[in-house]
RNA sequence: GCGCUCAUAGCUCAGCCGGAUAGAGCAUCGGAUUUCUAAUCCGACGGUCGGAGGUUCGAGUCCUCCUGGGCGCGCCA
């Protein structure tokens, strides 16, 4: 089904055509009420082409444009916008439509794209941690809305496992393991070890040289290092599997950095035999000097020393998606002080003659309320896990206060579905390049564009439902005669509109901030309309308003990795 | 030094292809509940959009310069 702005767009596309203009532009949703529900800017942007009064242009168009049965007449105001008011009629009928359409009116992309999706990415032995949050957050959202919008999606975890920091790992077990302290808290214990051995590696250059031999050894395939690295792999992986339960992410494939570690070589040789790569220093490096902001940045693939580095990696990564993933789109969901580096990986795809639509996506940082990256008072990164079981906690506590005769089995469940999906909400719904300060208060907060705040819209709904105690059953007819409820309605037609913008520059926080005025026309049209109370058929038609809201607050909050409880 | 990025109300943030008098929430002040969750709603107050130029019929949005913050820049990832 077609959206409003899809089909206003269309015929004024036909009005310009039989008017004898030029193409000019789509139609938008109205800057403010007062101007109706949608507009077209044709006619000015078309007076500049033939320099010629904007307002004569749009009362030309306006004379072709035929919208009976869709809006009030046109009008034409200010320089020469055009306006359309659509009709209650139009918006009722479209109304019942979506209440008959599963995806709520969401069109699938013309083209389905092959994507893999790069986010997350923790690293083996080390603790996930708030710098985790908006990369995991962003990219799980982005891979539901890409999905939902028909493309073919691979969610890949390029977990950090191989590299150097695993010649400390394995020196350290073999020198400092405390068997007890790995089994209560094994990532704790593996921070220990290597903090210690980095500690003793920087006074002491016989354990630094120790630690590179049992680096080389692991490279080598030495199987009691082998076996110790695995061991540490497991561990992480059953640390990082708990988060993702937690959040409700799942990974298509988790492809770590040492998924690659024996095609690197291969890399190297290729890159050199066609001239892309050359030596240098002793190093093989990738210089960009037909690129000025890389020519002084060249990318060392391998070093003098024969080892391979996460540059020399993320080449066979790109290969081994492009290849034999036959990804035609690859998302990057790093942050943004990887730039250089990716713009180094996409310079040398484009050599190799890969043609795939590389983007990276990044984000800023989580800072404290001191306005510097967020830490622990003893200046140590937030552990994810201590601070999903605090939001889980507060939620807990909030939920206690507001409705303590909730049985025990509810609040767990809701404090988890509102700690959880606060967090979540908090990053998504601001502007993934900016920098946010993370506040409790702020994102449990009942007001505002906050998750409780959209959750309790949905459980609001549910409580009607539940009161009624009956089946719904879809009205044909909706009644939209109160102000509060075409507001209500208008804004559900235009979930259609809102999804597919989310993907074009990567921006889930246009979904929340349609959701947040989709719950706030509904919290108003609570206020101003009785449901079951009303007289058929307005009852009826409320009633579906209600349940195509609770559907599309649904969808959306799950389209951004967030659960709704029935009650709260 | 070069590159990327951010700067909007007292505070926290929106503002997608440039469109009309720049919007929310918090805070402050004032209203609304015999009512389906007041966990809400309605209203008031509050801004030279960091600064200066430029392009345009029109700039918070695009270009240039400047100021300030964050990040990055040859063998860590």
């Amino acid at each position: 089904m077609e959206t409003f702005q899809a089909l206003l767009a269309r015929k004024v596309a036909e009005a310009l055509k039989a008017a004898g203009l030029p193409e000019a532009g789509g139609v938008t949703q109205a800057t403010d009420a007062r101007f109706g529900d949608y507009q077209s800017n044709a006619a000015l942007i078309l007076a500049k082409q033939l320099s010629e009064n904007p307002r004569n242009i749009a009362q030309k168009i306006l004379v072709v444009l035929d919208l009976s049965g869709l809006c009030e007449p046109p009008t034409i105001a200010g320089a020469g916008f055009i306006n359309f008011t659509l009709r209650n009629e139009a918006i009722a009928a479209q109304t019942a439509k979506l209440l008959r359409d599963e995806r709520l009116g969401v069109a699938r992309a013309e083209t389905q794209k092959r994507i893999v999706i790069d986010f997350g990415s923790p690293n083996v032995a080390k603790p996930m941690h708030v710098g985790h949050i908006r990369s995991t957050v962003l990219g799980d959202a982005l891979a539901r809305i890409a999905s939902f919008l028909g493309h073919e999606v691979i969610r890949d975890n390029h977990i950090g496992d191989w590299g150097t920091q695993f010649g400390m790992v394995i020196y350290g077990w073999k020198n400092l393991l405390d068997r007890a302290a790995l089994e209560r808290d094994p990532i704790a214990e593996l921070v220990r070890i290597y903090k210690e051995t980095n500690e003793k590696a920087t006074s002491d250059p016989k354990v630094r040289e120790a630690v590179r031999e049992e680096l080389v050894k692991l490279q080598a395939g030495a199987p009691e290092n082998f076996s110790i690295w695995k061991e540490t792999v497991d561990l992480s992986m059953k640390e990082f599997e708990r988060a993702y339960q937690m959040l409700d992410i799942h990974y298509d494939i988790q492809r770590g950095e040492s998924f690659y570690s024996d095609r690197l070589p291969a890399v190297v040789e290729r890159l050199l035999k066609s001239g892309i790569a050359e030596i240098s220093e002793g190093a093989v490096c990738v210089f960009f000097r037909d690129i000025p902001e890389l020519a002084e940045k060249p990318a060392i693939i391998r070093k003098s020393d024969g080892g391979f580095n996460y540059t020399t990696t993320d080449i066979a990564t790109v290969d081994y998606r492009i290849q034999d993933l036959k990804a035609d789109t690859v998302w990057l969901v790093v942050g943004a002080p990887q730039i250089l580096h990716f713009k180094q990986i996409i310079a040398i795809a484009r050599r190799e003659g890969y043609t795939a639509d590389f983007r990276h996506i990044t984000f800023g940082s989580i800072l404290g309320e001191d306005r510097k990256l967020m830490k622990t008072r003893s200046g140590e990164n937030v552990p994810l896990r201590d601070l999903l079981d605090e939001a889980i906690q507060r939620a807990r506590k909030i939920i206690e206060e507001k409705n303590p005769d909730l049985s025990e089995s509810e609040k767990i469940d809701i404090a988890e579905k509102v700690g959880i999906g606060a967090v979540k909400y908090y990053d998504l719904s601001q502007y993934r390049m900016t920098d946010y300060i993370f506040s409790w208060d702020r994102m449990l907060s009942f007001q505002g564009n906050t998750a409780p705040y959209l959750q309790n819209a949905y459980v609001r709904i549910r409580s009607i439902f539940r009161k009624a105690g009956e089946e719904f059953t879809a009205t044909r007819e909706l009644n939209l005669t109160d102000a509060a409820e075409k507001n209500l309605a208008l804004k559900l037609c235009q979930f259609a509109e809102t999804v597919p913008t989310v993907v074009n520059d990567f921006r889930p926080n246009l979904l929340a901030n349609y959701l947040y005025e989709l719950a706030n026309a509904f919290h108003t049209f609570y206020e101003a309309c009785p449901v079951l109370k009303s007289e058929e058929p307005l009852r009826s038609s409320r009633l579906a308003l209600c349940e195509l809201t609770g559907r599309v607050l649904a969808k959306g909050l799950d389209l951004l990795g967030i659960k709704v409880p029935e009650k709260m």
